[in-house]
DNA sequence: GCAAATTTTGACCGATTGGACAAACGTTAG
DNA sequence: CTAACGTTTGTCCAATCGGTCAAAATTTGC
């Protein structure tokens, strides 16, 4: 598809300018960014910068497609034949330890969407809701099997969303409410306890 | 405190203002937004607006200082001789019809967090804390006297702010991936309906 | 009706923006 | 060694940025 990169140094520069953006475009959004930045948080001249993405517009959407894939991994691994609590609180795990480890991705997707997602609204009405409604139908079966309570799958899956990236969107917010004490490292083990609890308690099967 | 504001056509214009930048700064960011923009959608020129307001920045921490009060007033209603069921269910509603009612409140203030809340750490550090940690007193006074399930307050009252402020920030995200049937007017009844049903029997007292 | 005060505007400023370009520099294959 | 190719940089550009200012237009107090 993509005609091939030539050079060594030009994957490993690319790589590093690549890093650099998400750093910036995460913290600045898109239109709050400059290249002048980026091209500093990469150590390397502007003109330099533009030799190898040769519009500011086509770093982000570099860095907009590579994330989105790794993005939607957990919800696409989440198993019809799996146990139901089993893949659902997996699911919750895995996308708790991305808001831990991938917070300037998480911030990335979410600046985006609340500036009306102008870059990247076709693959959330195609590609992201196919899965969504796929997985939904999914959890649907679950229910009726009677193997989880009955919910909306929808908004169980737009609260599992909300509850986890919150961790990294909001991360300054958490740390400043939780305080010196319970805000250190050991958040998001609280979080992942509470959450496990909120979610996987409340989708017992009621008898 | 404040100098009287003069004339009718200050209070007025200024008001015109707010509500433009509100629309401009929810959308765009702090630095993403330009005087020019706000200028047009409050249909005037840009030195007439630097008449109002001298600098961009006091048209952004005027609307902040106004959010602030009103966005968490429904978190100081919590009250504590109040039905521990009753109250954080009308507190999972009333920020829920914020969500609804008032969602560029929400973006612009999701926009600051996002980019490490400059303008507001005072704050959160300060105000925002001493309020959280007094509520999560109270709802630990209610899980000490067996009338909730016991779990952590903090993480319960992010995970209600996540979860309601997730239909305002990614609302076109909620939209697109509920198409054009669920995604209607009706889609914050469900939510309502799929929340209540998260917390409240979540946190129904174990025997 | 008129003078004083307030409001609005056009023109302008220096700084910063995204981007172009050719020249200089470095690397590598023969 | 050298020619070809890949990389880097300094300089420059037009557009836009936040903000100033004096003059013009309007409103207000009497």
């Amino acid at each position: 598809m993509d005609a091939p990169r030539r050079t060594r140094i030009q994957q490993e520069k690319r790589e590093l300018i690549l890093e650099a953006a998400l750093e910036v475009f995460s913290t600045n959004g898109f239109r709050g960014s400059t290249i002048d930045q980026i091209a500093e948080a990469a150590g390397m001249s502007k003109p330099n910068l533009l030799y190898y993405f040769r519009r500011k517009e086509d770093i982000h959407e570099t860095l907009m497609q590579r994330l989105l894939d790794t993005w939607l991994a957990p919800l696409r691994e989440l198993d019809d034949i799996g146990d139901p609590l089993t893949e659902l609180r997996s699911y919750i795990r895995r996308k708790l330890e991305m808001a831990r480890d991938f917070p300037r991705e998480s911030r990335l997707f979410a600046n985006e969407i609340l500036q009306g997602a102008p870059r990247i609204m076709p693959m959330l009405e195609g590609e992201l809701k196919t899965l969504v409604d796929e997985k939904a139908a999914v959890i649907k079966g679950w229910m009726r099997a009677g193997k989880i309570a009955r919910t909306d799958p929808w908004h169980l899956i737009f609260s599992i969303w909300a509850t986890t990236q919150h961790y990294a969107d909001f991360d300054v917010q958490v740390r400043a409410v939780l305080g010196p004490d319970r805000g250190g490292d050991g958040r998001f083990e609280d979080a992942a306890r509470f959450l496990e609890q909120l979610f996987i308690d409340g989708l017992q099967p009621k008898t």
